[in-house]
DNA sequence: TTATTTTTAGTGTATATACACGTTTATTAT
DNA sequence: ATAATAAACGTGTATATACACTAAAAATAA
């Protein structure tokens, strides 16, 4: 019998490939994030955050890869669910963005379902074509400046 | 002398990688395709059209693999630049997308940008890489039905 | 033929992304 | 001390993404 997915076919365009590959296993990750309620994008902030607490919106954008101005709407929602905070003064340029309780809490509980994720990955690829993977996603990322 | 990119670490979450990559490999086609004034996903899109058309909405978005709505939302920038028109008849379901003659030379000037990109990447991977690449994209994209 | 179901399409809402631009705060030069 | 520069931040605008929902058209069943 013949599955859905074995009718996929690699495109031509490599950057169509990896579009659909990154697509794929941001649903995988989101999948397993589910019972915590937040996107694997938005863990991913809790964690640079709580790694580098306090910490100015431009630091962090920085160090995550991602564009200051996006980033800024992407805290947005996590200010909302009042999982990070900021503790600078009024007044100050740079702010000093915090997890909350309630944020290292989430963090915590998603690191969990993080995991699991990552063990499928890594199952599903082995341990061999994992670290090949890795290897060659640095080798494309450094090709930009 | 040290780069900013030799500092480029891989993160150990795969999906921020797989992300991160996804995101400079679109940057280098998008930065090939400048002179086109179209995207790479708006070439996809273009591309996909001219080999399927006339194609309803929904065929072209189970092709591309992309969410109909989203799909749905991509095509509106297309068609106010008259690169795209519908020539299905007002009253009927299904929609039959087609290239305009502007949308047909859009495409195959912007083919010649995405050849010199799709070559650069190449290059700097290798042959046997990039085949190993392909092959890896295509395993995480089964992972998903 | 009429009723039901399936298919196709679009919109409301929300997050994600980034460029261009302006504003405010801090630093450095004069 | 003041002027010029740099750093940090946010918003306007536009594209990209997708889930939930609704509407209309076509196919099928009764």
């Amino acid at each position: 019998m013949i599955t859905e997915n074995e009718n996929k076919k690699s495109s031509v365009c490599n950057c169509l490939n990896m579009r659909r590959a990154s697509q794929a296993i941001t649903e995988i990750y989101d999948h397993y994030l589910v019972p915590s309620q937040i996107s694997i994008s938005q863990f991913s902030i809790l964690k640079h955050i709580h790694a580098m607490e306090p910490v100015s919106v431009s630091a962090l954008a920085a160090e995550i890869r991602l564009d200051r101005t996006t980033l800024v709407r992407n805290l947005k929602p996590l200010e909302h669910l009042d999982l990070i905070h900021d503790i600078a003064q009024p007044g100050t340029r740079n702010r000093q963005l915090c997890l909350t309780i309630k944020g290292k809490e989430k963090m915590e509980q998603a690191h969990v379902y993080w995991n699991q994720a990552q063990a499928q990955i890594e199952a599903q690829l082995g341990q061999e074509d994992s670290q090949i993977l890795q290897d060659l996603l640095l080798k494309i990322e450094v090709m930009v400046p």
